[in-house]
DNA sequence: TGAAATGTTGGGGCG
DNA sequence: ACGCCCCAACATTTC
């Protein structure tokens, strides 16, 4: 064994092999090292993940744990607070340094400061490493001083720097490894139990590295040069379905980002997909979009961005609210969203901007009720996006869809589900209906008694009266009604 | 990354 | 043949 201390490797939201500059930044060192996942058992997580995501983030340290197995380094299990471990098992090992990659969320880099000045203590240096986003938030405003609030302009200067840096390998497997004792990953308990089971999980998804690159490859094969308009449709699997593997890092967005600009760069006239390419690579702007923003502004998940939404007259209703919840509005588009979270842990970005823009604004709900639900349903659960995605459907965040845009569920299913697919896989009670009727039964006189006995309910609100309602609400908050000098 | 209301236009039926 | 009306189709405005 050779005098050199080990390093530690922390993984955190980079449960992967492949660029990971932590990682193979110390594999470049020669020095022997312990892969680490702490749970933190202190409560320090003010958004410890969700039902979901502990689904998801279970899994898919079973298949790193595995993969660093067979790379050559076992993956360590420990559970308490981070810096009492990390600090225990420096001591132990005499490691020197703990290596990660950076977080850009506000808490987590706070509790990473706090970590790092008492590691420091105990002369353990503490190296953080990007990763997690293209461009650097902190960077990007510096020389402007403030922060983008309007995409367009934001996307644009994005597309205006430097390409992020091409992704990294997957590093040799280090020379010397040390065995330590590990928790098992069962023992965390981090699956909790829930009536239905996760099978229904399970048979979609399969959690870790080389199926999240698969995932990318089958994209990039089947639906990237039609994802401009084939995204759009629910009914069918024209989206790259990467927002869990992005998540939990099992891909970087840099790899993302590289393996879909590529086939644009190389190309010398552009090809017919390349609107698609640009309008994929476009998403990954709003992703970075929303991390920018909740670093910027730390308040973005429970405030909303202007203030003057403070003052919404939002309803509290716990059976609206669970009627919602459990796909019971009586909109079959609405419904069909909400279940498909159920059981897939999943819902398609369009059937999420029509799902939140019902409760927020058919219903009169608050959007950080649907926001919670949305956490603990989904296994790409990020805070930044779900914050920035409900602010923007509630029309009381930066660049905000304006309130008055208020979706038709029945438009929208007509259009974008036009043979009811989506609606008869997931609300059997439907599955007799007429196709010119799927997205309204109530109007079907045969099948909506039909439905009735399979105990479909008619419509929560009427969708003329709600958005009159909601559109009234709206106007009691402008500048004007307050004044008093309408 | 809407939808509804309102306005405009142009073709065709018809007296 | 001509003007009138209807209304679908499209465009614009408003919420």
């Amino acid at each position: 064994m050779t005098d050199a201390p080990p390093i530690i490797v922390w993984f955190r939201r980079d449960l992967r092999l492949s660029d990971h500059p932590a990682l193979s930044a110390a594999v470049q060192s020669g020095r022997p090292l312990i892969p680490v996942v702490i749970l933190d058992s202190g409560n320090s997580d003010p958004w410890p993940p969700g039902a979901a995501g502990r689904w998801w983030w279970h899994h898919s340290l079973a298949a790193l744990a595995r993969s660093l197995a067979t790379w050559g380094a076992p993956l360590l299990l420990r559970r308490g607070p981070e810096a009492a471990v990390l600090t225990e098992l420096a001591t132990v090992t005499g490691a020197r340094a703990v290596f990660c990659n950076q977080v850009v969320e506000p808490w987590r880099q706070a509790h990473d400061h706090t970590i790092s000045e008492h590691l420091a203590q105990g002369g353990v240096g503490m190296a953080f490493f990007s990763g997690s986003v293209l461009f650097d938030p902190d960077l990007m405003i510096a020389g402007r001083g403030r922060p983008w609030t309007v995409f367009g302009p934001f996307w644009r200067r994005c597309l205006a720097l430097p390409a992020p840096n091409r992704p990294l390998p997957v590093p040799p497997a280090p020379a010397a490894t040390l065995h330590l004792a590990s928790d098992t990953l069962d023992s965390w308990r981090l699956v909790p139990d829930r009536p239905e089971g996760w099978d229904s999980l399970a048979a979609t998804w399969t959690p870790g590295e080389a199926d999240a690159q698969g995932r990318l490859t089958a994209f990039l094969d089947d639906h990237a040069d039609d994802y401009e308009h084939g995204r759009d449709r629910v009914d069918r699997p024209g989206t790259a379905q990467l927002s869990p593997c992005l998540h939990w890092g099992e891909l970087s967005v840099r790899q993302v980002w590289h393996a879909v600009s590529a086939s644009l760069d190389h190309r010398p006239e552009s090809g017919p997909g390349d609107a698609s390419r640009r309008a994929f690579l476009r998403q990954l702007g709003w992703r970075e979009f929303s991390t920018h923003l909740l670093h910027h502004f730390p308040d973005l998940p429970t405030r909303p961005f202007h203030a003057r939404f403070e003052a919404f007259p939002t309803r509290r209703d716990a059976e609206d609210l669970a009627a919602w919840q459990h796909g019971r509005t009586g909109y079959p588009l609405v419904d069909a969203a909400m279940r498909q979270m159920r059981t897939t842990g999943w819902m398609h970005n369009r059937l999420r901007m029509v799902a939140a823009s019902f409760l927020v604004k058919h219903l009169l709900l608050p959007w950080q009720d649907g926001a919670a639900w949305f956490w603990d349903g989904l296994v790409d659960a990020d805070l930044a996006n779900n914050s920035a995605g409900w602010q923007w459907i509630a029309g009381c965040g930066t660049d905000a869809a304006p309130f008055f845009r208020i979706f038709n569920p029945v438009l929208q299913g007509r259009r974008f589900d036009p043979d009811g697919a989506l609606v008869r896989q997931y609300i059997p009670e439907l599955a007799e209906v007429a196709t010119p009727q799927i997205h309204e039964p109530w109007r079907a006189a045969g099948s909506a008694a039909h439905a009735a006995r399979r105990g479909y309910p008619p419509p929560l609100v009427d969708h003329r009266l709600a958005r009159e309602r909601a559109l009234a609400a709206f106007r009691s908050l402008r500048p004007e009604a307050e004044a008093g000098n309408i």
